[in-house]
DNA sequence: GTCTATATTTCGATAGAC
DNA sequence: GTCTATCGAAATATAGAC
């Protein structure tokens, strides 16, 4: 611990509030969940966020940041430059479930405010900020040049996936996590690898 | 032609509004839209839409019952009453297919609102205005009698649908709406009749 | 049915004390 | 690092003339 005692944060407020804004802006939507919701339910005022963050847009954009690590960590490596085969797809697509419901919220988070996140993408100049796994689907969806069919299905995995885990809810808390992971996995199987 | 002439709306005012509404809450998310911006692409001012609708909710709402008439049309004597059995779930899927694709901005704009109509759905009475299909979906999905794999692969068909026609965007702009139809309905045998 | 105001509220953001 | 206080902008909604 060679910290110096005067350079402790409290708790790091910095991601607690974070993860305050990240529950809210999940069950209300980003747009209606004001600053002061946050900083109320943080025990602070408006002015507090203010000092660790720069707009309210620079909160998304921090959390924006936290699947970017994320996605980063688990596609390293998965295929080098260029557009991707449609077989590297499904193993990139297989090797993120189980981040995916590991880190539930984050990921509804971009399901359920894309509008947001969309207008962030072209106003703010977060320029190469992109997943590399969000531009890659989206070469792979409009490569004219592949079948239609392994196109079609690319996104039907992806929305299966998508849906699996974050549509349901409370419908699905009785099962599993291993089990769910199992069953999308075999589902992404039957989608992408029928001949 | 048996209507007066004084009766005779502009060209259904109204209805206009809806339009208007609903592509610019699509194209740029429901919060993010004001009513000036409607208005003025409209040729008309804030006021007068105050004449036709409560209030922007009320707006939301009745694009709602657009959506909500469209599924009861499509689903209407396709299982009578108590929960569904897996396989009237398939049929009533391969039968909205088309259904969305002829009317994919209604359904953008509640997968891409959700927020939105989850707020409207509890705080309004608009109650038993839910869709029965809405319904029945969760009812099966929540359903613990039935097997965990059969109830997974609802979800995962039904992400295929929504990710397989909305999610592309200009991505499937080249592919033929009939052939699109095709392989999703090919995509939701292999999900939900694979034993 | 549509207009010109205007009321009312809420929110994001800033300034400056502590 | 957090507070009080306030500004300015924008949005929803209303009142009343035409």
């Amino acid at each position: 611990m060679s910290r110096p005692a005067s350079t402790i944060p409290k708790i790091d407020t910095r991601e607690r509030i974070l993860d305050v804004a990240l529950e809210l802006f999940v069950a209300q939507g980003y747009d209606k969940t004001s600053l002061r919701e946050i900083a109320e339910q943080l025990g602070v005022t408006k002015a507090a966020l203010y000092y660790h963050f720069a707009s309210k847009d620079d909160i998304l954009l921090a959390l924006h940041g936290r699947l970017h690590e994320l996605l980063r960590e688990t596609t390293e490596g998965l295929g080098e430059a260029g557009p991707w085969r449609p077989g590297a797809f499904a193993n990139a697509l297989r090797r993120l479930i189980g981040e995916v419901i590991s880190n539930e919220k984050l990921f509804q988070l971009h399901e359920r405010n894309r509008a947001a996140f969309e207008k962030l993408h072209q106003s703010e100049q977060h320029t190469a900020m992109h997943s590399d796994l969000e531009v890659r689907i989206r070469e792979l969806l409009a490569d004219t040049g592949l079948p239609v069919r392994t196109r079609v299905r690319t996104a039907c995995a992806l929305g299966a996936v998508t849906f699996g885990i974050m549509l349901p809810g409370d419908a699905f808390a009785d099962i599993d996590r291993q089990v769910l992971a199992e069953l999308l996995s075999e589902a992404i199987d039957d989608l992408l690898e029928t001949d």
